[in-house]
DNA sequence: TATTGACTTATTGTATACAAACCAATAAAT
DNA sequence: ATTTATTGGTTTGTATACAATAAGTCAATA
């Protein structure tokens, strides 16, 4: 298997504690692999910033409350401008991907049943999706590039842990209305939307982290 | 010497053609090193994106101009919002530097002569610093990060050859007015001249684009 | 008891050898 | 003549060995 997508999930999943020193060996043991794939792939993840050089070998990074804030401003910055981008320049087809995906966004927040993990994770699967579809309509690939690498990090602290019903319904009002202003190529209002979409969720996380340490509450649901 | 660094100021220097292979053997032999952290350097580099796994090896990437396009939105978008955070955060140390910066554009651009490589060199290079001083300002780490990456590109398809004196004159009365509402802390004012300002270098830029590529007119200066 | 220093161990950095994949060119067959 | 197969060389992918360095430990001394 892939060493960079193997350990990018794990940090993902949280099976490594932030802070935590990874040995190059025990990941290559860990892969059935020899350290040099490990260490070209940790050189990737640094390069995004995932994971930080320590004092022996390499630890994944700790988010303070300072760094959340600061990466849901920076999110919130560049989603806006991809939720107006989207609005000047979808075509038919991103429209109906767009569609798509909230419909399903909506059937997943129907089902949903308040704290089954199981459908927490579809719900955040199709609310990625519905994200994805924007940055897409928006046409700039370096824009692309960049919100990839930022959305990574709330997920990497489970953002979505906290998602309370009344949450998960304002969400879906807004993603309406991000919606219908992509379609109606009203860019200014899809930007204002979607702004005020990423800092509902961002309050929501911070509300929540009061110094606890963000680590890792689901442990069980790691392999 | 450091492969990462070597290869990339190479890169920046147009020492290497876009598009052209480069054989980790080859680099090897050039930086007297083997293989392995040649590899880890591109691997580096890759996740940066200023190149890109070719059909045999990696090539240095090549921006066409829809790319120049998209990057300059991009780094407008974040370096107007630097600006504007910067208006607000900035503290007394961060003025001074921004002061001392903008008086030594001001200074080298009085020095400047018509097609001299050398004092274009050093207006790029205290231009460069004034940039950096704002986003410095802005306290935000991750937003840092990210306006690093996307800085390099214009640097790498050399935008500073095309400067006119009359855009030279012009820059430096926005850097006034950028400076200004920074100081007397008007996020939004800072924004917009900001904007206008890199959007002033993209169209520059783009006028002297038509379709040429955009490779390698410093060849003489690379040792 | 605390601190320094030497020694031991663990971990990364680099080189190199070999395996696998890939591209190209040439030869064979239709 | 065109297409396909085969083979040779080049280039990357991986493993491994060894060197360099940093960390940890324990004892000796202040």
């Amino acid at each position: 298997m892939d060493a960079y997508k193997f350990i990018k999930d794990a940090i993902i999943l949280g099976k490594y504690e932030p802070g935590m020193r990874l040995g190059e060996e025990t990941l290559a043991k860990e892969l059935n692999l020899s350290r040099t794939p490990i260490r070209e792939a940790i050189k990737q993840l640094e390069a995004e910033g995932l994971v930080i050089p320590l004092k022996r070998g390499v630890g994944v990074r700790h988010f303070t409350k300072e760094d959340i804030r600061e990466i849901y401003d920076l999110r919130s910055l560049l989603e806006s401008y991809a939720a107006s981008q989207a609005a000047v320049n979808r075509t038919e087809e991103d429209l109906i991907e767009l569609k798509t995906a909230n419909e399903l966004y909506e059937q997943a927040i129907h089902d949903h049943l308040q704290s089954d993990m199981t459908s927490i994770r579809k719900i955040v699967k199709v609310n990625q999706r519905f994200h994805e579809a924007i940055v897409s309509a928006a046409k700039n690939k370096h824009l692309h590039f960049h919100i990839s690498k930022v959305v990574v990090i709330p997920i990497v602290f489970r953002s979505f842990y906290w998602y309370t019903d009344f949450h998960l319904q304002q969400s879906l009002e807004v993603h309406k209305i991000i919606f219908n202003a992509i379609e109606n190529k009203e860019p200014e209002r899809a930007r204002i939307a979607m702004h005020e979409h990423i800092f509902q969720g961002r309050d929501n996380v911070l509300k929540h982290l009061d110094d606890i340490k963000i680590s890792h509450l689901f442990k069980e649901e790691i392999k």
